[in-house]
RNA sequence: GACCCUUUCAUCUAGUGGCCAAGGAUAUUACGUUUUCAACGUAAAAACAGAGGUUCAAAUCCUUUAGGGGUCGCCA
């Protein structure tokens, strides 16, 4: 059985790089049957924020990945963690360290200015004399010294690392709790985790991870690291791109299943296929195929995808989404007309809302450039003629409207655009929209009556 | 600075030694369609980071240079 998991820790919101290796893992375990397990990371005990976990929750909502089985939370399991470190210390494989901040501090400075890399020098590592007075110890794991410490991951193949890279490193603070990279190890093995997917930010930690596995006699899942997303200049990814908040993408009109596409395709593909559903996703992940090089963010694309799920959405969907853009439903027949003939040119929710506006709304002010183009000549007189007519036909249809539009056209031999383009102007307030023969069928006589009047004052101040 | 990862069109990518004078998608440009703007359709332009090797054959394997990213905490 293939068991993932995502391990956040709860200092935010849900970033889309972590949104997108969860998407990884939770398909890997969902293609497999297995299972998806989420843990909270929260050993620090000073930088807690419930507020934080249920953004996650949230965020993991919006886009539908669930979790199997409860949340799992490392501050409440110091105990094991303590057993832990107490069989390790039994056993001669850790130790206790009484060096102190200060002296540490010191230690690396002049590592750096040796140009070394920064590390513990293991002086307290076969101590066995008297500890200096009035220091709590920290707990130091024994590190492999000689040789490398290899593993093989699944994304960029063997990763070799020279064990003297790799320091007896703290798993226990002076104050008695545990550090990251040993707890994360014990819940990995205890969690009976098969796979894990993470970012390759992390890439430096598995060694140390490796270090606590061996120590504890634990087998090694297998790891595979993804690379990160950059922004579209090609840097990390930060708070300041203003894209990096899962939510903000519910907040910004974009459907759940064009952010999962997105992300999926970021970094990941099947052959020359982009668009996605769930289900094929399901069939078709494997964790093999994800590229090895960093991705730039690429909002372009993401519109398009987002275009494109609206577009092939049903109206009533649309209609319930469109609620949180102030669309309101009271009056669903008419308004899943309009969605019907609005949503092939929407990018997001919020430009839906927009283009639905610009029919349920009549216009309050004129595009210059267009009121210049359409009113040359006798637009107004041929306008009056057209309303006239409405008024004698009656039209109960789209198709009717435009057979009035048609005979205006043919007695007065004029093109299609001497009546078509003032109209639009006069209904919806600029040159651009649906077909004008589908708006008015929404709008109905006196609303189109009402709004060439309104445009006939305008044009006489 | 040290160490690790990485490098195909502007961007996401296909590519696992011959099917590649490199394919798809987005974006761009042109044309078509439309009363308009989109959407849509057709087409164009656009890349193997550089240098050496191995091989009958290299985008693909090796070496090296350069660029990009990451990590060096009693943070996670």
């Amino acid at each position: 059985m293939i068991i993932t998991r995502f391990a956040p820790s709860p200092t935010g919101y849900l970033h889309i790089g972590g949104l997108r290796t969860a998407l990884y893992s939770w398909l890997w375990a969902r293609k497999n049957s297995g299972k998806f397990l989420l843990r909270i990371e929260d050993t620090d005990l000073s930088r807690n924020s419930d507020e934080a976990l249920e953004a996650i929750l949230k965020a993991f909502n919006w886009v539908g990945l669930d979790h199997d089985g409860e949340v799992l939370y490392q501050s409440k399991r110091f105990d094991i963690y303590k057993s832990y470190i107490q069989k390790l210390l039994d056993e001669g494989k850790a130790y206790k360290c009484y060096m102190s901040k200060d002296e540490l501090d010191d230690l690396r400075a002049s590592q750096e200015a040796k140009g070394e890399r920064p590390r513990y020098d293991g002086r307290y590592r076969d101590f066995s004399g008297t500890p200096p007075e009035g220091v709590n110890p920290v707990i130091r794991i024994k590190a492999q010294q000689d040789g490398f410490i290899e593993f093989e991951d699944g994304i960029k193949g063997k990763i070799k690392i020279a064990a003297s890279e790799v320091d007896d490193f703290i798993i226990a603070r002076s104050d008695g709790t545990p550090t990251y990279n040993f707890v994360v190890a014990i819940d990995d093995y205890e969690m009976g985790l098969t796979d894990v997917i993470r970012g390759d930010d992390h890439l430096y930690n598995t060694p140390k991870q490796i270090v606590v596995y061996e120590a504890l006699g634990f087998k090694l899942p297998k790891f595979y690291h993804v690379a990160m997303i950059n922004n579209e200049k090609g840097k990390k990814l930060s708070k300041r791109d203003g894209a990096a908040d899962a939510m903000d993408y519910k907040r910004n009109g974009y459907l759940p299943e064009a952010l999962i596409n997105f992300l999926v395709r970021l970094g990941w593909s099947h052959g020359d296929q982009e668009i996605f559903s769930i289900e094929e996703l399901i069939e078709l992940f494997d964790p093999s195929n994800i590229g090895k090089s960093a991705s730039s963010y690429n909002l372009d694309k993401l519109l398009w995808l987002n275009a494109h799920y609206i577009k092939n959405s049903s109206n009533d969907k649309l209609l319930a989404l469109l609620k949180d853009f102030g669309i309101d439903s009271d009056n669903s027949d008419i308004m899943l007309d309009i969605i019907d003939i609005t949503k092939d040119r929407a990018k997001t929710l919020v430009d839906l809302a927009n283009e639905i506006n610009f029919i349920v709304k009549a216009p309050t002010s004129y595009d210059e450039k267009a009121l210049k183009k359409a009113f040359k000549g006798d637009a107004v007189e041929i306008l009056d003629d057209f309303v006239a007519n409405l008024e004698l036909d009656k039209p109960t249809n789209k198709e009717a409207y435009h057979k009035s539009m048609e005979s205006i056209i043919e007695s007065k031999e004029i093109g299609f655009g001497k009546l078509g383009q003032p109209l639009r102007v006069a209904l919806l307030g600029a040159m651009r929209g649906p077909g004008m023969d589908s708006v008015m069928d929404i709008l109905g006589v006196d609303e189109i009556k009402s709004r060439v009047e309104s445009i006939k004052s305008f044009l006489k101040r």
